[in-house]
DNA sequence: TTTATTTATTGCAATATTACGATTAATATT
DNA sequence: AATATTAATCGTAATATTGCAATAAATAAA
């Protein structure tokens, strides 16, 4: 079927899980690199730099945008694409929340 | 294409998107939460508690256990599932040291 | 106003993921 | 040995994701 059935699950799991997703594409792991690396950025230096087509680095810039993980400004013809600290640190948090539930030893 | 471009990114953002894909569906955050609940479980109990159909169940199982953030030991006729401690710290801290590298203010 | 420049959107092909019924495999129990 | 129990695998349908060419939209520059 390739839906996925949220309705079972808890608000807090889909979350994790929504945040995780977006994450987990290298191409989006390499914008969020070199935004963090710029501290700011234009999506034309993205193209160049990843080396994917300029639609391909708008749709993954949109699904950063979607969890709020960056923001984007426009400036004239172009726009600035930077990091949502904010939002940065509540993502880094929660995820560090979840993976820190496993704080005793386990069976085997 | 639905086809990942794996050879244009670094190791570490494809390692580190590979762990996040994993964590990306809530059925394996829910399998996870009650592994880390009870401490030990059997596949059977996951498929009670979740509500997912047991192939599914197992599939997600597989997932997890590819990226070593579980692992599972046959007791009989059952199988114990376990997070694997080990694994799971590395893991946390892999994800932890990306999440750190947006240290200073950004631009916007 | 025309022409560039830059990013978003649309449409589509290829591949991946999710979910499950049916079946298999492997061990326990009787 | 026959039967139950449990989890894995196979096959398949439905949907999602990835990537890009073509195009649109929006502003800047000429």
């Amino acid at each position: 079927m390739g839906l996925t059935k949220s309705e079972i699950f808890t608000e807090e799991q889909n979350e994790i899980a929504a945040i995780a997703k977006v994450l987990g594409h290298p191409a989006r792991i390499a914008i969020l690199d070199f935004i963090i690396k710029l501290k700011s950025c234009v999506c034309g230096d993205l193209v160049k730099d990843i080396g994917l087509a300029q639609p391909t680095i708008s749709q993954h810039l949109k699904e950063l945008k979607k969890v709020g993980i960056i923001k984007g400004t426009i400036e004239g013809t172009s726009v600035c694409y930077c990091i949502d600290d904010n939002k940065f640190k509540e993502i880094k948090n929660k995820l560090n929340k979840f993976l820190s539930k496993n704080a005793t030893e386990n069976c085997c």
